[in-house]
DNA sequence: AAGGGCATTTTT
DNA sequence: AAAATGCCCTTT
C-alpha cells in the first residue's frame, strides 16, 4: 500500500502538490511539519505538509520526499485552517500565504553544488573550450555554483555545458540545503571540578609560579565564582579582570580552565520593579467595561481620545489574561512604534515579553517562533507589526490591535493582501479569544459594527490626569494671502506660535503630507512639466540633492537648467513638500535646529529612532514631517503642532479620503500638550468652513461618522457593500483597453452586481506598464463564497483568450 | 539551419 | 521561482 502527503510550496501556486513517501515516514510525519521536496528539475524546497493519505495521483506519478526537516509539527491545525480563510477571502494563492507567513528562515533553499570527479583524466576525453573552463575552475575551487558557472562561461545558459560534462563523467551535482537558523552561542569559562579540592590548590599555584597573569586570573576566577556563584562567560572574565584572552587560552591549554559553550536566547530585557500604576477613576471604569463587553462580544472597540491612557488599560487587561496561563497577541500598525511599546510592557511583564516583526534578524524571528510553539514562559505576550499574526498560538486568550484604523494593517502588495485587523478577528474566533481594538478614530466600519451591536462598544473621553484637549485654531490662508501675510508657506498667526511656543522653550511639530521639495517643475514659457520616462507621474524636485525624482520608480535625473521641449530657462517649482517647509523654517528660524522626518530622511535601520530619540532629548526644536508623525507617539515638551495645508488631504480621488483627513489631523493635533501644558494646534486652510476641518476643530467624531456613514450608504461604499478591485496591467495599451473591456462586459453581465470600469487610475502607468482597473460591489449579506467563485471562473475565461492571457490580473478584496 | 531573445508552460 | 519549451526573429 502506497503512502502519500499534501504538501504546500513557497511559491505563488494555488494547490497543493502529492508526494510519495513510505510507511515509516507514514508513521512520522504530521501536519504541520516541513518537508524538503524535489520541485522542478534539480530545484528542493522547502514544503510544508497539510495532509496525510493513500490515495495515489491519477494523472503522474508522485516523487519521493528529499527528507523530513522536523521532529514535531511547527505550525499548528488552526494556522493552516487561517492559511486557508485568508487564500480563499483575500483570493489569493495558498503557496502566497505559506511564503509570507513564515519568517525566511524556516524557508530553506537548495543549491546546486558541482564537483569534480576523482577519477576523471583530462587526457582521455576531448573537452570543448567551454567545457574546458569550468572543468579548470574545479581544479582550483572544489565546489562551484550554478551561477558561477554562469559568470565563468559569460553566458546564462549553463545547463547544455553541465549536462556535456557529466555525459563525459567529468563532474557531479550535489544539491545542498542550507540551514539558515544558528542559535547564538556564548563562551564560559570554569575550573575542572578535581583542580578545585583544597589539597590540589597549592599543586596549581606552583605550576603557575613563573606567570604572574596567570595565576592572578585563577584568583580572580575564585573571587567571581564566590562572589556571583554564576556560570562564567569568557567575555564577562576579560572584560573584568582585564586579563588578555591569550592568557586564558594558555591556561585553557594547561588543563586548568576549560571552555564550555551554551546557547543563548537572543532577546533579553529586564523588568523594573518601578512600574507598577494605578488606573485613574476613568481608566478603571473603561476598563471593567471591556470585561463586561467581553462576556457577550468577541470584539470590543475601546473607543478613547487621543492621550486618555488606553495603553494603561491593555496592559492591565493583558495582565489578567496571562494570569489565567493565555498567550496574548498586542498589534500595532508600524514597526517603529513597537520600540516605544516594548519598553513599557517589558518594564512591567519583564522577560515574558517577545517582539516579532519583519525587520527582526530571521534568527530573532525563528526564536521567538519556537517559544510560541513551546508555549514558553518567555513569550507570554508577544508585540508585533501585522506579520505577527502568523505565529503558531497554541492558547491564544486576547488580541490588542493599537490604533486600528490605520491603514498599514492592510497589505497591499504583494498578494496575500490581507487586512491584518480583520484576520485577526477570524483568528480569534478560531481560539475564541477576545479582541480589543483601541482607537481615538475609529474606522467608520468598526464604529458602524461597534455601534450596530455587533462589537461591544467602551468610550473614554477623557484625557489622562485630566489633560486639557488642546486648543484648536484655523488659519485661512486664502485671506492671508489676500492681505499679505504669508512668509513662504507660513502665516503670519502661524509664525507667530511657532515663536512664541520656542521661546517658552517648547518644541513644534509641523504636518505636511508631502515629501520633496515640490511636487513638480513647470516651464514658465511653454507650460511643459517634466514627467517620469516611466510612469504617468510629474517628477518631484528635490532641492538638496539638485535632482527630479520619481516617487513610485526611483527613476532620477539632475535638474535640468532649461526646458526640455523650449529652451526657455524660466523653469519654476510648484506646490511644496517637506523639504521646502524645512528650508523656508531654517530661514525663518534660523538660531533653532530643524529637522524633518518622511521616508527621505528614515532610511536604514534605525534611522526612525534617531530622529524620535533626538526629538525627545530636546536636541530637534522644531520637526517637520509627513503622516509618519501621525502616529501614536508620545513626546512631553510639544506645546504647537501645525498643519500646513489641511486641504490637499481632502482633495483625494478616494472614498476614504474624508475619512483618512479627519483621523489624520485629529492624530496629529493629539500630538499637542501633555502632562503640564495645554497644547495649541494650528490649521491652515483654504477651507475653513469645510465640514471635516469643522468637525477637526469640535472633535466630533460622532458627527464625522454620521456624515460620512450616509455618504457611504447613498454610493454603495463599506460598510454596506464589500468592494474587490481588478488591477490589470500591460506593456501594451491597446490589448490592456480591449481586454478590460471584455473582462468588464463579462463580469457585469454575469454577476448581476454593480461593476465599474474599467477605470484608468490617477497614476495609469508605472515602470512602463499600463494599469486599468474595474471595481466590483457586492452587498453586505450576499453570498461572498458563491461571488468569489463566481470571479475566479470569469478570470480563468479570460486567462483562456490567447490575446488577453499576457495582461496580468491581481485581485485585492476589501482594497483599503 | 542555427542561434538569440522573448513569452509561455510546467513543475507533483 | 526557475527551468524547459515554443515561437519568432535575425544572421550566416
Amino acid at each position: 500500500m502506497p503512502f502519500f502527503i499534501e504538501v504546500i510550496l513557497p511559491l505563488s501556486l494555488p494547490k497543493p502538490f502529492t508526494y510519495a513517501i513510505n510507511e515509516a515516514e507514514y508513521g512520522f510525519i504530521k501536519k504541520g511539519m516541513r518537508v524538503a521536496v524535489p520541485f522542478g528539475r534539480n530545484k528542493i524546497y522547502t514544503g510544508m505538509v497539510t495532509d496525510l493519505h493513500q490515495n495515489p495521483p491519477q494523472l503522474y506519478q508522485a516523487k519521493e520526499i528529499h527528507q523530513i526537516l522536523d521532529d514535531f509539527p511547527i505550525v499548528t491545525e488552526t494556522q493552516l485552517k487561517h492559511w486557508g480563510w485568508i487564500a480563499s477571502y483575500y483570493m489569493c494563492n495558498i503557496g502566497d500565504v505559506y511564503k509570507s507567513a513564515m519568517p525566511s528562515g524556516f524557508l530553506l533553499e537548495s543549491e546546486t553544488l558541482i564537483t569534480s570527479k576523482k577519477d576523471f583524466d583530462v587526457s582521455d576525453i576531448q573537452l570543448s573550450d567551454d567545457e574546458y573552463l569550468v572543468y579548470e575552475a574545479l581544479q582550483k575551487q572544489s565546489a562551484l555554483k550554478v551561477q558561477e558557472v554562469s559568470a565563468i562561461l559569460n553566458k546564462k545558459a549553463t545547463l547544455p555545458v553541465i549536462n556535456k560534462l557529466i555525459a563525459k563523467n567529468a563532474i557531479s551535482l550535489q544539491e545542498e540545503i542550507n540551514e539558515k537558523y544558528k542559535p547564538k552561542t556564548i563562551r564560559y569559562i570554569r575550573m575542572p571540578q578535581e583542580l578545585m579540592q583544597q589539597d590540589k590548590l597549592s599543586g596549581l599555584m606552583e605550576l603557575l609560579s613563573r606567570s604572574q597573569k596567570q595565576r592572578d586570573s585563577v584568583m580572580y576566577y575564585f573571587q567571581l565564582q564566590a562572589r556571583d556563584k554564576k556560570p562564567i562567560s569568557k567575555k564577562q572574565f576579560t572584560e573584568e579582570s582585564g586579563v588578555s584572552s591569550a592568557v586564558i587560552k594558555s591556561l585553557v591549554d594547561k588543563g586548568v580552565f576549560e571552555e564550555y559553550i551554551l546557547e543563548e536566547d537572543r532577546i533579553q530585557f529586564e523588568k523594573d520593579d518601578n512600574s507598577g500604576f494605578e488606573l485613574s477613576d476613568k481608566q478603571q471604569e473603561a476598563f471593567e467595561s471591556v470585561k463586561q463587553s467581553f462576556d457577550t462580544y468577541q470584539v470590543t472597540l475601546l473607543h478613547g481620545i487621543t492621550s486618555s491612557g488606553k495603553t494603561e488599560i491593555y496592559i492591565k487587561l493583558i495582565e489578567e489574561f496571562i494570569k489565567n496561563g493565555k498567550q496574548v497577541l498586542y498589534l500595532l500598525p508600524e514597526i517603529a512604534l513597537t520600540t516605544q511599546l516594548v519598553v513599557r510592557l517589558t518594564a512591567y511583564f519583564g522577560n515574558q515579553v517577545a517582539v516579532f516583526h519583519s525587520k527582526y534578524s530571521n534568527n530573532e524571528r525563528i526564536e521567538t517562533w519556537q517559544q510560541v510553539l513551546e508555549d514558553s514562559e518567555k513569550a507570554r505576550v508577544i508585540i508585533g507589526a501585522r506579520s505577527a499574526l502568523f505565529l503558531p498560538f497554541n492558547d491564544l486568550g486576547l488580541i490588542v490591535i493599537d490604533e486600528e484604523h490605520e491603514q498599514t494593517f492592510k497589505q497591499q502588495d504583494p498578494a496575500p493582501r490581507y487586512h491584518a485587523r480583520d484576520a485577526a478577528i477570524v483568528l480569534a474566533g478560531m481560539y475564541d479569544a477576545k479582541v480589543l481594538l483601541g482607537s481615538a478614530t475609529p474606522g467608520i466600519e468598526t464604529y458602524y459594527n461597534a455601534t450596530g451591536g455587533k462589537y461591544g462598544y467602551v468610550q473614554l473621553t477623557e484625557r489622562y490626569g485630566k489633560v486639557l484637549p488642546p486648543e484648536i485654531v484655523l488659519v485661512d490662508i486664502k485671506d492671508k494671502y489676500k492681505r499679505k501675510r504669508m512668509t513662504g508657506h507660513f502665516s503670519d498667526t502661524l509664525n507667530e506660535a511657532i515663536a512664541e511656543a520656542l521661546s517658552e522653550g517648547r518644541q513644534v511639530i509641523l504636518f505636511q503630507n508631502r515629501r520633496g521639495y515640490s511636487p513638480w517643475v513647470e516651464c514658465m514659457t511653454c507650460g511643459h512639466v517634466p514627467q517620469c520616462p516611466q510612469c504617468d507621474v510629474s517628477l518631484t524636485y528635490y532641492k538638496f540633492k539638485n535632482q527630479l525624482r520619481c516617487h513610485y520608480c526611483g527613476y532620477n535625473i539632475a535638474n535640468p537648467t532649461h526646458c526640455h521641449q523650449c529652451h526657455s530657462t524660466d523653469l519654476s517649482t510648484k506646490g511644496f513638500g517637506t523639504e521646502q517647509i524645512e528650508m523656508e523654517l531654517k530661514g525663518l528660524f534660523p538660531a533653532k535646529n530643524v529637522w524633518r522626518m518622511d521616508q527621505d530622511t528614515t532610511r536604514g535601520k534605525f534611522g526612525y529612532e534617531k530622529i524620535i530619540d533626538a526629538f525627545k532629548n530636546r536636541e530637534i526644536d522644531i520637526l517637520v514631517g509627513t503622516q509618519m508623525l501621525a502616529k501614536g507617539l508620545h513626546f512631553d515638551n510639544v506645546s504647537l503642532v501645525g498643519i500646513l495645508n489641511a486641504d490637499n488631504m481632502l482633495y483625494q480621488p478616494d472614498f476614504r479620503a474624508f475619512e483618512r483627513a479627519y483621523q489624520m489631523m485629529v492624530q496629529v493635533a493629539g500630538r499637542a500638550g501633555r502632562k503640564d501644558v495645554r497644547g495649541k494646534v494650528l490649521i491652515q486652510t483654504y477651507n475653513p468652513l469645510h465640514n471635516i476641518i469643522q468637525q477637526v476643530t469640535n472633535n466630533d467624531y460622532p458627527a464625522m461618522y454620521k456624515e460620512q456613514v450616509y455618504e457611504r450608504h447613498n454610493f454603495k461604499y463599506p460598510p454596506f457593500y464589500r468592494l474587490i478591485r481588478l488591477t490589470l496591467k500591460q506593456r501594451d495599451y491597446e490589448k490592456l483597453k480591449n481586454g478590460a473591456l471584455w473582462l468588464y462586459n463579462v463580469l457585469s453581465e454575469n454577476l448581476n452586481l454593480p461593476v465599474l470600469g474599467p477605470e484608468e487610475p490617477a497614476i495609469s502607468r508605472i515602470r512602463n506598464e499600463y494599469i486599468r482597473t474595474i471595481m466590483i460591489k457586492l452587498p453586505q449579506g450576499n453570498s461572498i463564497g458563491g461571488t468569489k467563485r463566481a470571479i475566479v471562473k470569469i478570470l480563468d475565461s479570460f486567462d483562456a483568450i490567447p490575446q488577453y492571457k499576457s495582461i496580468r490580473v491581481s485581485v485585492n478584496v476589501d482594497p483599503y
